[in-house]
Formats: C-alpha cells, structure tokens, sequence
DNA sequence: CCATGACCATACGCAACCGTATGGAAGGAG
DNA sequence: CTCCTTCCATACGGTTGCGTATGGTCATGG
C-alpha cells in the first residue's frame, strides 16, 4: 500500500511553489496533483499554514548547509570558491531559482519566511565575507563587497526569471573579478 | 458628486499591490477601500484582468520615460548621471520598491506581466549602456556593465524589501566605482 | 483473531470572490 | 420638463478553497 508522508506534501509542495508562486500552495489541488484527497492533508498537518512553515524549514536546512559544502569540496582557494559559488548560481536548475524566487517574493508579505530568508541570507553573506577576508581583504571592505555580489546572485535570480538575460560565463567571471579587486 | 474614474481603479490598485502582491488585485476588496461596491468597478473595466493590463500599462509609461527624464535634468555627466541613477534607487520610497518586486514575481508566472517589465527593463539598460559608452567605454563592456549595474539595483530592490540591509551611501558609490573601473 | 492506530475518502458548512442582471439616482442635452 | 447617459447599489448564481466530522480500510502487535 502505498502511503504519503509530510515530506511527500512538502515535496509536492515546491513543485508547486515552483509553477505559481505561494498563491499555489492550496491543499486540494495538490491534493489531487498527488492523487489523493484532502482528507490525507489534515492527516498529515494541522492546516494550510504547517504546509507552510514545514517547507521554509525544510527549505532553510538545504538553503544553507547544503550549498556551503558544496563549494567547499569542489574548490581549494578562496578565489575559487568565490567563483564556483557565482557559476554555480548561474546555471542552478530553473525550478531552484522559482523557488528561491518565490520564497523571497512571499517573504515581503510574510513575517515568518521573511525571518527563514533573513537567516540563510545572513549565513551566506558571512561565507562570503570569510571568503573574501582570506584572500586578504579587510574585514569592514569584505563585507561591503559580499553584500555587493550578493546583490549580484539575487539580481541575476530574479532578473533571469522576470524575462532577463541569462548571465554568461564572461559576465560572472568579470563579476568576480571586480569584487576581487 | 463625487465619482471614480478607471484612473482612481488603477491607483487604488497600485496601493493594494505594494501591500499584498498580485493576489491582494481583489476586485472586492478593492471597492470596499474606495468606498464603493463591485457594481463601479464593472462599469469601468470589463473583468479583472481588464485592471491588470490597465495597471500595467500605467507603470510601464511611469516606469521608463520617468526615470530617465529626471536624471537626465538632475546630471550632466554621464558618470554624475549613473551616481545619481544609483543614489537614486537606493533611496526610492518603500512603495515604489514594492510595486516594482510585485511586478518583477508577478513577471514569473504571467505573460503580460513579463512583456511590460521586459519592455521597461530593455530600456533602463540601454540608457545606463548609452551613459557608459559616453564615458569611452566599448560598446560590447558598456552593455556588459550596464547588465552588472542592473542586477546590483534588482538586488537592492528585491533583497531590501525581503529583510537585507539597505545600502550605504558607501556600498552605492563603491559598486559605481566597480562599474566605471 | 481482534483491537488499535495510521492513513485516507466522503460529505458538509462556511467564507471569499467573480461576474451578471437589473434598477435607481443624478446631471446635462434637447 | 423629459429623455438619455453615466455611475453605482443591490441581489443573485456559481466556483474555489478551508477546515471539520465521520467512517472505512489495512497493517500490525498482542
């Protein structure tokens, strides 16, 4: 017998976050995307909003560890990390993006993925600005230019997905470069 | 006797967007805050999306010769002109910010919504190419650079109004400096 | 076996909206 | 004054979705 769990909704639940926004997020179209009925929904979570909640956690969890060690085991030197981080923001997988773009997008109207963004934002950010500090920056100027190619990757997220151009390998490389001068 | 117009729709539409997003475009809603019931609203716009194409309309028009017109009187030189353009958006009112992000995630999953910031975002980024050509630089980095500036300002907007820290005068003029560099 | 709990279907009440139909008030044109 | 148009109120039907109540099924431990 085959049976759901909270993470099969969860799941379900990006895909769908994904395609329309938080808007998308409603308990019996995705009940029928995943062929039950809604009855397994309040089964499985106390309402609409624990749909909710449960994903920014889980979405917080691979938002920040997950990444990091990424970069940190495919490249050795600051420098590089610094680039493998931006490359890897510039091809990362449409549906990530959505996502991403999405949760930020909520978070202006909504006090709790506001405080989750803040969070993986903030471990990003310093990151970044440890990254930058080995190569020998000064802490207060490795800062400022993390929160500048932060700046950066968000703009390249939401700009691609509102109909921009997609950024090419020159044009991270020389983003890089620049906040490495 | 006072009476509406399409005109006060819009603008009522526009202070209901920045506060809930696209999904806040609630034709209900939106005559109790003016005081009226559905009926004025169906007199001046066929349907829903009537409103959502007249909205759009109106901040493509606000949203490209605006600008544009108003740095080019407050700046004569191109590389005052980009400062000014950067100064500029650092310290636009919350509102507008929020307007311009609930369009840019609207953009994401609405076709006429992307034409229109598409349109308006071609030009924002040939004006700021043209400024920095005017400074000696080649067209191919001009456009390069104009994109780079543009992500950093879609950045601020976006990541501002998600909960990140507001730039400094400092952060604004560092990033120009990259530009120019 | 059978009793219990996990998992889900069904059915219901309720609320928020959309869009339509219809009539009424108010002001100007003739 | 009368008619016509503009603007809006009221009332209605229909849809979508939330949350609850209740019962059914199936596996499993005792």
């Amino acid at each position: 017998m085959r049976t759901l769990s909270q993470a099969a909704w969860v799941a379900a639940g990006f895909v769908a976050l994904a395609e329309g926004g938080v808007e998308a997020l409603r308990v019996e179209p995705l009940a029928e995307r995943l062929g039950v009925t809604k009855g397994s929904f309040y089964h499985h979570f106390a309402n609409r909003r624990a749909l909710h909640e449960a994903m920014l956690d889980a979405w917080e969890h691979r938002g920040t560890t997950e990444i990091i060690d990424d970069i940190d085991a495919a490249a050795a030197t600051p420098a590089e990390r610094l680039r493998h981080l931006a490359h890897r923001t510039m091809r990362s997988e449409p549906t990530n993006d959505a996502i991403e773009n999405a949760i930020r997008a909520w978070a202006a109207t909504d006090d709790v993925a506001s405080a989750a963004i803040s969070r993986v934002d903030e471990r990003r950010l310093e990151y970044t600005a440890t990254l930058l500090r080995s190569t020998g920056m000064s802490p207060a100027r490795a800062r400022r230019r993390a929160r500048l190619l932060y700046r950066i990757l968000i703009g390249e997220f939401v700009w691609r997905s509102s109909g921009g151009p997609t950024a090419t390998r020159a044009d991270i490389d020389d983003a890089v470069d620049l906040i490495l001068a």
